[in-house]
RNA sequence: GGUUCGGUAGUUCAGUUGGUUAGAACGCCAGCCUGUCACGCUGGAGGUCGUGGGUUCGAGCCCCAUCCGAAUCGCCA
């Protein structure tokens, strides 16, 4: 025991083995020797007699050190501090006084035989699930933080959800198949990671943004239907439910339509929810298209837990002599509104506040009526006429208790997203709990959008998405009119998934290219192997991505993708474990020729 | 790049109008304690108030700049 009072003086594990892991132990192991290995998490000293909890992966079980022990045991108990590591064997028995919070709660372990098998500073922060400990700290000691069980229980969910997805895709005949990380740059969309190449000096590999063109030419190769849990990567700016790498559960199949793979999708979901959640998923899922939900919701992933659906007073306000209206009205905008249904309550503060958000999200701003005992109020109601008044909450079915929320843009589709914007704002500022689950599908997206900055139009999806059919016909005539063979999968208010049926007419390829602004040359250039490969022997075919770690996050209910990914980044996309990214010696650029600015 | 919020002990926070030696809880250390499980009791240690500058007789507090973290808008084919 003399041995273990030097700072780093510990025993070897030696032939020393676990039988259980410490969430095992319970009843029926009663009378039985066992040995367990883990963490401290609590050592409680009551002199003479000492219990120390031991937490593992498993969970925690109760160590018990009493008269009965031998001496040397019990001095090595009471050295026992935070997070040591120990090894213990002893016999399991009832709790004289049991703990009906823990699982193991009802039994201890008598230690006979201990171990200290590596000490630890006391830890910057404890750990437990409801730890108040900010995040940055956290994910800096971020093997600390992955002992709370809570984030130890979501990567093993994880883990239970990616086991299903690979049987599920096997059980569909697809074979999962490893494409390469080190791809071509295409910098259309967004931003890629870049690689640098030392035997190519000035040549950059790019990370993949998703396996796109690889999966599209293992169906020209025939494999038929592949699948992958495919590392993605984006060098665009971090979110809650954004990382910069991030895995895709990424399928594409061949002599297959759009009703196939969309029907592969609802399939694991429906076994996802069945054995993850416990729930049966009533299929086929609900579909709206891209002009229902963004005219209902102002969203193209809008969460359909809760209502507060958008309404265009424009008509009722036509002739409206209050300036923010008339003026948004005489150049060509609109006026919409929300009904927030029992919004008398919302304080003026915090109507003002939706309106400071408005503001920030690009809106001149957002005015309010308010509802109660049968009387109008709130600072817009005297600039409107009475039948103005009337005509609106008619429109919007204002009744006592409700607050109207209005906004008038000139720009139709700003005034939309806004809109959208603020119904996801006010369902939290409402407290509207959102229980359920809103899974749905949003299809006939339009194909083409306008950059509003560069006034040309892009692809909304990917240029390899094929129009649909029956809109095929204003390709050349009117661009807005055009509508991709695509959809989405939308879970509560987040994409899930995007996926598409794929160009395999090269005649209609070089087309979409050329509409898209691209030259012979340039498409050539950039994606000239495609449709080289597409003229021996295209099957049709199309396929998906869902986003695996949002997937998790929802399933596991958590409210980060940092809760569900083992070493997340932080929002300027750094990793504040390793501190990575991380300048490197300048012999490294000369490999690479490399010469940073201002060397 | 914009907006908002935050940064004071290991952690979470308080800190009055700018005024003596910057506080609390938990954690940590020491002693006592045989049924605890957020053990208890007694005592103790622990601070570059994110950083730099400014205003002032005097700054944790006011001003400017900057760094860091978070939410969000832009961005994310």
């Amino acid at each position: 025991m003399e041995k273990l009072k030097g700072k780093y003086m510990v025993e070897l594990l030696g032939e020393s083995r676990r039988t259980h892991y410490s969430g095992e132990i319970n009843e029926n192991e009663i009378g039985r020797t066992v040995a367990v290995c883990g963490w401290c998490q609590r050592q409680r000293d009551l002199g003479g007699l000492i219990f120390i909890d031991l937490r593992d992966r498993a969970g925690v079980v109760q160590l018990a050190f009493d008269s009965q022990t031998k001496a040397d045991v019990f001095g090595k108990a009471e050295l026992v501090r935070g997070e040591y590591v120990l090894f213990a064997e002893g016999v399991v028995r009832e709790r004289s006084s049991k703990n009906p919070n823990i699982p193991t709660g009802n039994v201890e372990i008598a230690v006979t035989n201990l171990k200290i098998l590596a000490k630890s500073e006391t830890p910057p922060f404890e750990i437990t699930d409801d730890t108040s400990t900010s995040e940055d700290i956290r994910l800096k000691y971020r093997y600390l933080d992955l002992r709370r069980p809570v984030l130890t229980k979501n990567l093993k969910l994880r883990y239970e959800i990616t086991k299903i997805i690979r049987d599920y895709f096997d059980k569909n005949g697809f074979i999962e198949i490893e494409t390469p990380m080190l791809i071509k740059s295409t910098p259309e969309g967004a931003r890629d990671y870049l690689v640098p190449s030392r035997i190519h000096k000035g040549s950059f590999y790019a990370l993949p943004q998703s396996p796109q063109l690889y999966k599209q030419l293992s169906m020209v190769a025939g494999l038929d239907r592949y699948f992958q849990l495919a590392r993605c990567f984006r060098d665009e700016d971090l979110r809650a439910d954004r990382q910069p790498e991030f895995t895709q559960i990424d399928y594409e199949m061949s002599f297959a339509d759009m009703e196939d793979v969309m029907k592969i999708a609802e399939g694991l979901m429906a076994r996802l929810f069945r054995e993850i959640l416990g729930e049966e998923l009533s299929l086929p899922l609900p579909r709206y298209t891209y002009e229902q939900v963004t005219d209902r919701f102002g969203s193209d992933k809008p969460d359909l837990r809760y209502g507060l659906e958008i309404v265009d007073i424009t008509n009722s306000l036509k002739n409206t002599s209050f300036p923010p209206f008339s003026k948004a009205l005489s150049c060509g905008g609109g006026i919409k509104c929300i009904n927030a249904k029992g919004g008398e309550k919302l304080t003026r503060k915090s109507l003002d506040a939706l309106s400071e958000y408005a503001k920030g999200c690009g809106a001149a701003g957002a005015f309010y009526l308010k509802m109660s005992g049968g009387e109008v109020s709130g600072p817009l109601a005297k600039h409107l006429t009475s039948d103005e008044i009337s005509s609106v909450s008619r429109a919007a079915n204002l009744e006592d208790g409700d607050a109207l929320i209005i906004l008038a843009e000139e720009n139709k589709a700003l005034l939309g997203n806004v809109l959208g914007l603020l119904r996801t704002k006010l369902a939290s500022s409402l407290g509207i709990k959102k229980e359920g689950h809103s899974l749905f599908w949003v299809v006939e997206m339009p194909f083409f959008e306008l950059d509003p900055e560069s006034g040309e139009w892009a692809a909304m999806h990917h240029p390899f998405t094929s129009p649909l059919e029956s809109t095929a016909c204003y390709l050349k005539t009117d661009k807005s009119k055009v509508k991709a063979k695509a959809y989405d999968l939308v879970y509560n208010g987040i994409e899930l998934s995007s996926g598409s049926v794929r160009i395999t007419d090269p005649v209609l390829q070089e087309e979409i290219f050329s509409l898209l602004g691209l030259s012979e040359e340039e498409s050539r250039q950039k994606f000239g192997y495609l449709t080289l490969a597409f003229k021996y022997g295209v099957p049709p075919h199309g396929g998906m991505g869902l986003g695996l770690d949002r997937l998790v996050m929802q399933l596991a209910g958590a409210k980060s993708l940092r809760d569900v990914t083992a070493f997340p980044k932080v929002q300027n996309a750094s990793e504040l474990m390793t501190d990575c990214p991380s300048e490197v010696p300048g012999t490294l650029l000369g490999d690479l020729g490399i010469t940073l600015k201002g060397d």
